[in-house]
DNA sequence: GATGAATGAGTCTTCATTCAT
DNA sequence: AATGAATGAAGACTCATTCAT
């Protein structure tokens, strides 16, 4: 009766798995077996839903991206709060602390690398990142509009502050140098600050 | 009997040859026979200077790193002009236009991704990273001292232009949303430009 | 409640779509899947109707011999013209000219090569090679018994007549050095020329 | 120092056992390690020497061919006997009561069936039937400038001759219907007396 | 120092067969 | 009767590493 729901269910589940792999042990450090272990199926049936390796970690890689947005839904449809609480919001639920959110992270990550040397996934990043880039802009003209923010090149500040996150991020998670979640969230924080349109002083 | 040098010539060549495959194919698309042929040698002397695949990978990361840092030399000794060109300078030097850049930078990505699963690539990672780290943070200092830029926390900008760059460049080899060379350095040429000591008011 | 008919015709169903893919991919190329596919049933059903593939197999090149055999049963029971002319019009069918004889032909050339490998297919082989010689050398006998052809070894003048129609085909089918249906129909027919009983000199 | 030939004498080694498995089990039915086993090797290196399953394949048939021409040199060149002679002795030469002839004319078999569904393996087939093709009508020529044999088109002579013999031959490697190999040779030896120029009638 | 043939373990992928529905 | 998801064994192919020369 349920059987409908089965094969979405199964595709899902495969590309969880194969998301987690990727943040284990890399794209190309992925077996298709380590994937069926960690669904609890047969190697075969990883085959049965995807065609090949690489469509299952080109699927896994919009998953991943996917379920990343889905998970801050709330915080890009908030249209009561100031922008720079919304900014900061943001930026703050992509610290890697939690295991959800780093490994989301290193996904992101591989994906860069494995980009670089596959057309095919140089588009399927492109679009993960389009999508977050409008959104992030979104969040800013909101702001100009509203008077939160200081009028300016929305679209740079859009690419500064993503920029910063991602180039922040890595070394966070790295743990180079002294880079800490906290302090991820701090810089980035003082950018958000500098958006703020300045009090009129009397 | 200066073999030595022979010796040495063989091992750079091969690391090389190394970092063009890493950032060609990926650390883990690397195979020994892929450098062995670039760099013109059979595929067993490879393993008569490197113990294993793993170790000429290290080997190759920190090549990568050294030459990358050497090729700034002068930028970083600079000691005449103002820190803000100098900033600017080398902000414009990572500017992935040129192959030998790109390929630099492909291979630290690669660094990134491996090293997220190796603690030993962690390592490597991270005396590379202080390393970069502390020139920028000295030229940040040495800025303020002349009075050149602001006072303020120089680690926290220092990091901020580090991230920033890292973060824009990935997006800028990519491709993606329309991301170029010049728009990372236009991004950054307006952080290094509020970093600088405001002229007072008379 | 007639339900007997549609298990019979599901059974030819399949064992003719086992044909066609013997033809197009041969033996050991035949997927059941393939062959499920081409009938327009599932997978599973094939097992139902045949225990296993070889089962499967060995019944698809017996149901292609029956067919081959029906196609030509107005030949074989034509009693009125003279032998000379049934023999040629029977050569003339085998003519990998359409589709049907063509499929034949390649199923026939598969069993073969299977039967080389497998008692069981050479037996398969042998009871259709033996129905075909008996109808072959029946005509021969009749036509000598009729006057028409020349005294002879019947069996080995129908063994003569079968191998060359064998030998000749499988070059016109792989079409090598320029052979083509319309030099084997020459040259069998050259050979049943030679059968007949030469007119008596007056 | 005996280097060179070590590679050439492996690439031999590998397809003669390559045509050995296909003589056993069949051409779909080789596993490339069944190959290695039998020429004493790794799976890994016929690979080596091989870029795949299928190009050994196709080495292995031409190298069959090859072999079998070779083994028969000394019919072909021979200048000093009867063309009937020669014709004898070349198809007494292809009976299948030696295991060398025998599994080569397996593999020819074999070779039928693939080159129907496999347009390279087509050429490698019209390649070789038109070497060999070329040596019959060659010694039919020979014959008839001799004398020797009836004048006639020796082209379809040639066609006759080989698809008789092909035809016959598989039905005596399968033993159908009680073909055995006198019996080819004794149908063949018929159709070579009817080649022959009649004794003049004093 | 250098070569490249050889090894063999590892992994993707295919597919006959089963079985719950 | 019929489906098609699931299994798991089998096999082609790759590649780091070794070693005789």
């Amino acid at each position: 009766m349920a059987r409908p729901s089965v094969e979405a269910e199964r595709r899902d589940q495969i590309m969880r798995s194969a998301c987690k792999v990727i943040a284990t042990r890399g794209v190309l450090g992925l077996r298709v077996s380590d994937v069926a272990r960690d669904a609890g199926v047969s190697p075969g049936i990883v085959h049965y839903y995807f065609d090949s390796k690489l469509e299952l970690i080109r699927a896994a890689f919009e998953n991943n991206f996917d379920r990343s947005l889905d998970r801050r839904a709330v915080i890009f449809d908030n249209r009561s709060d100031h922008a720079v609480e919304v900014l900061t919001a943001l930026v703050d639920s992509y610290s890697p602390v939690d295991e959800e959110t780093i490994e989301a992270w290193h996904v992101w990550i591989e994906l860069w690398a494995a980009a670089l040397q596959d057309d095919e996934l140089k588009l399927v990043h492109d679009r993960a990142y389009s999508r977050w880039a409008e959104r992030i802009e979104g969040l800013i003209i909101a702001g100009q509009a509203r008077g939160e923010l200081a009028p300016g090149d929305s679209t740079a500040l859009a690419h500064h502050l993503m920029g910063l996150l991602d180039g922040l991020s890595v070394q966070a998670l790295l743990g180079s140098h002294g880079m800490t979640a906290t302090k991820v969230q701090s810089i980035c924080a003082s950018l958000i600050a500098s958006m703020r349109e300045p009090v009129e002083a009397v």
